[in-house]
DNA sequence: TTGCCCTATGTTAGCGATAACGGAACCAGA
DNA sequence: TCTGGTTCCGTTATCGCTAACATAGGGCAA
C-alpha cells in the first residue's frame, strides 16, 4: 500500500507539486522523473526506486494536462449517450469500460437527454479535450455535429444502430429488422389484431425505426397496427400499466401488444395478469431489449436481446485498435452488425402450423 | 445553426487547427481570438463577428488542454461512484449533472466496482486532470485515497453517507438511522419474527450500516434477526425471489422480511403474492431506496427514500460555490444530513395500538 | 590506445493556450 | 496643449510536461 504523507511546506504554501519538486527531492533531472513515472525509456533500477520513493512521500500526482499538451496524446475516450436512466446505456457503458480497462484508455461520459442541440454542445466540449476516440450513440446528428465528428482527428464509432450512414465506424443492430422480425413472429403465431405502445420522443430514432420495421412486417401479412398509445418520459412500469389499461379499454379486441421497451412491457404484463387475461392464449405480449429485470417477473415477457454489452465491447475494441496504430488512423471504417434474437418467453404462443 | 465546413487544405494536411489559424484567417492577433471565443475582455463588435465567422468556417474547436494549462483552471468535476448498474447512482449523477449544467462545470464519471484499490486508481487518474472539484461516494477509502483527497487542492464532497468522518464536505443520509427507524416501524406494527435479506458485498458500507442500525433497533425492543440470507451480484428481481423462497422454506415462521434494496424486495414481493401469502397480514415486507420501479408493482412495497437526486444536487451546489470563490477554497467544510422518510406502501401493517 | 555501441541521464525547444501588462487611438475637460 | 480616462488590441512570458537530441561513462574488440 503506497504511503502518501504530505510535505508540511506544501500544506503551508499550497503550491501544487510539479515534476521539479520530485526531481529536487530525488536528485535527478525532471526528464528522468518523467521517464520513471511513465515507465518509458531506460532508467537504472536504483534511480527508479529513488524517484518512486520521492514521488510517493511527496504525494505527487502527475499533471496530465501538461503531459497531454506536450505529448499530443490523450488517454480519454468520449462516450456520448442520450440518457443514463434508461438502463440500456449503462450496460453499453459497462461493455466499453470493461474493454477499455486493459488498454489504459479511459471513458468520459456525456449525456445528451435525446436533444440534438445538447449533443452538439457535448460533442464540442469533448472534442476540446482532444480525446483519443469517440463513441456516439445513434446515426442521427445535426449537420454541425456530423462535421465535428468527421474532423475530429480521432476514430469515431457510432453505436446501437446500423440503419443509416455513419461518419466513420458503426457497431449496432438493425432496429428496423428487429421490428420486422418481431412482426413476423407475431403473425406466425396467429395473432391478428395488434396494438403498439411506445415512446412519444421524436428523437428516439431507434424506437422509431423498430416501429417502422414492425409496420412493414405486419403489412407483408396484410395486417396493420390497430391501435397505438404513446407516452413521454422515462420507461417505467407504471406507465406500462396505465397505457395498457387505456388501450385495452379502448380496443378490447386486440390480441397482441407490442411494447417499445421491456420496462413498459413488464408493467403491461403485470396488469394483464392481474386482470386475469389469458396470456399468451387470449393476449400476447412482447417488449424489446432483453433486460435482466424480466427474469424475475411472474411470466417471462417475450423480447429481443439488443446486444448492448457486446456493442459497447466491439466499439471499444475498434477505438483501442485505432488509437494504438497512432497516426495511421486512416484505417478503413468498420461496420459491424450484430444479430438480435427473439426470446419468446411465456407471452407469445408457439408458431401455429400451416 | 452553425455551419462547420472544412478547409480543404486542412483535410489534406491533417494539421490540427490552432488559435493561430483562426487569427490568420480573421486578421487579428491570437489573443483577440482567444478573447472572443471566451467572451472575456473588451472586443469591438466588428472584430468579434469577424473572428466568430472565421472560427466557424474553419471548424475550429478550442484546445482546452492548452487553455487549462495556461489558465490553471479546469471546468471538470470528478464523480467517483461504485457502480452504474445499480439504478441508484445514475440518479445521483442526474442530480449532479442537472445542477452543474448552469455553471459551465462538467461532470466526469469514474466507476470503482466497489473495489477500494480501483477507487484509489480512479482517483489518481482523475486528480491528474486537476479537476475543479471532486464528488466521491462513501466515506470509506484507503489511506492513500484519503490522502489524495485531502491534498487535491480542490473542493471534495463525499456523498450518500454521513455515518463517519469526511475529508472535506459531506452530503448524505444516515444509513444506520435509516435501518434503525425501519426496525422501529416494523416493531411498532407488531411484527416479531424478522428475517433480513441483503448483499454479501463487504465493501457496500452503506448496506452494512443499515443492517447494523436495524439490529440495534430490534435489540431495543428485545428482538433480534431470526434468519439472514446474503447474495452476491447486482440487485435483481430474480435474486429476490430465490432468496425469499429459500428463507421462507427454512424459516416458515418469519412474519417480516427486510430487504437491503428495493429490487430484491420487489422480487420477494412477487414471489410472496404468487405463493398466496397474506401481505401484509401474515407477512410484512420492506425494501430500501424508494425506486420508481415500485410504483408499478401489484402492491406498493414499503421502503425508504434515499434522497438520491437531492444528494447529487446539494453536492454539486457545494462544488459550484467553492469553484467560483476560486483561491479562497478554504471555506469551512459543509455537512448536510438529509432525512429519509418511511413510505409504508401496502406491505406493512399500520402501527398497532398500545 | 582508439573506436564503437550501449545504457543512463541531461538539455533544449516546444505543445497551444492565457495572464498580465503595454500601448495606440480617441475623446473630454482644464 | 496637456492630462487623464476609455476602449480596443498586441506583445511577452509563462503553465508543467515530453520529444528529440546531446552527452557522459563504461565495456569490449581490434
Amino acid at each position: 500500500m503506497p504511503r502518501t504523507p504530505v510535505d508540511p511546506r506544501r500544506s503551508a504554501s499550497h503550491r501544487p507539486l510539479t515534476l521539479r519538486d520530485v526531481s529536487e527531492a530525488s536528485g535527478v533531472s525532471e526528464m528522468t522523473v518523467s521517464r520513471v513515472l511513465r515507465n518509458r525509456g531506460d532508467v537504472s533500477e536504483t534511480t527508479r526506486i529513488k524517484v518512486l520513493e520521492a514521488a510517493r512521500t511527496l504525494g505527487y500526482v502527475p499533471n496530465k494536462i501538461a503531459g497531454a499538451l506536450a505529448s499530443q496524446r490523450v488517454n480519454l475516450v468520449g462516450v456520448v449517450i442520450p440518457s443514463l436512466s434508461n438502463l440500456v446505456f449503462p450496460e453499453v457503458l459497462s461493455g466499453i469500460s470493461a474493454e477499455l480497462d486493459e488498454t489504459g484508455l479511459q471513458p468520459v461520459v456525456g449525456v445528451t437527454n435525446y436533444s440534438p442541440a445538447r449533443e452538439e454542445s457535448v460533442l464540442y466540449e469533448m472534442l476540446s479535450w482532444r480525446p483519443a476516440g469517440l463513441v456516439v450513440a445513434g446515426l442521427e446528428h445535426t449537420e454541425a455535429a456530423r462535421a465535428m465528428l468527421a474532423n475530429a482527428g480521432a476514430p469515431v464509432v457510432e453505436i446501437m444502430d446500423v440503419d443509416g450512414e455513419g461518419v466513420d465506424s458503426v457497431v449496432g443492430i438493425s432496429h428496423r429488422r428487429a421490428g420486422l422480425h418481431m412482426a413476423e413472429a407475431i403473425v406466425a403465431s396467429g395473432y391478428r389484431r395488434i396494438g403498439f405502445l411506445g415512446t412519444k420522443m421524436p428523437e428516439d430514432h431507434r424506437a422509431r425505426k423498430r416501429l417502422e420495421g414492425f409496420r412493414e412486417g405486419l403489412a407483408a401479412a396484410g395486417l396493420g397496427i390497430e391501435d397505438t398509445e404513446f407516452y413521454s418520459g422515462g420507461s417505467a412500469l407504471l406507465k406500462g400499466r396505465e397505457m395498457t389499461e387505456a388501450m385495452m379499454r379502448r380496443s378490447p379486441d386486440l390480441d397482441f401488444l407490442y411494447y417499445s421497451n421491456d420496462m413498459i412491457g413488464a408493467g403491461g404484463l403485470l396488469w394483464c395478469l392481474e386482470q386475469g387475461y389469458d396470456v399468451p392464449g387470449r393476449l400476447g405480449l412482447a417488449g424489446f431489449n432483453g433486460v435482466e429485470l424480466l427474469q424475475g417477473l411472474p411470466r417471462r415477457l417475450a423480447t429481443m436481446d439488443s446486444c448492448r454489452r457486446e456493442i459497447g465491447q466491439r466499439a471499444a475494441q475498434i477505438i483501442a485498435a485505432r488509437a494504438c496504430e497512432g497516426a495511421s488512423a486512416d484505417a478503413a471504417p468498420e461496420r459491424i452488425e450484430l444479430e438480435p434474437v427473439i426470446q419468446p418467453g411465456d407471452t407469445i404462443r408457439p408458431p401455429s402450423r400451416g
